[in-house]
DNA sequence: CTCTTGACGCAAT
DNA sequence: CATTGCGCCAAGA
């Protein structure tokens, strides 16, 4: 049940999360707080992201919910983004995911994520 | 304490 | 498919 949580407790969920998506497939930041149990922390997910680009997680395979690269803005570069992307055979049209529906990594279904 | 902002999401139109 | 509005919650001004 979802209760007050720290600031670094659900970083740390986060990232978990975060880390764990399969190279070249991507997630929404709202799957991924439904995955740790607070549906309602989307926004909350890109904070966290936004203030920890520096770490080595895979930040840029997290989009919104279709497939838009809403977060490019908090790279170096705003095509640093695109361009981990497509490094990863994952294309990339004007800022947007193609074949979202394929590319798109559900942490609840294709995961267990033990709390 | 109030108001604004923001890597969001979803239903309604 | 494009827009609008509203709900959500933390942080900073």
């Amino acid at each position: 049940m979802s209760q007050k949580i720290n600031k670094d407790e659900f970083r740390a969920l986060v990232f978990e999360v975060v880390k764990l998506i399969p190279r070249g497939r991507a997630t929404s930041y709202g799957a991924i707080a439904r995955a740790i149990g607070y549906s309602n922390y989307s926004r909350m997910i890109g904070s966290v992201l936004a203030n920890s680009t520096e770490l080595d997680i895979p930040a840029h395979r997290v989009v919104n919910n279709q497939g838009y690269l809403s977060g490019k803005n908090a790279f170096e570069t705003p095509n640093k983004m695109q361009h981990l992307l497509e490094s990863e055979n994952i294309l990339v049209i004007n800022d947007k995911i193609k074949n979202w529906g394929t590319v798109f990594w559900d942490p609840t279904t294709e995961l267990k994520i033990e709390e």
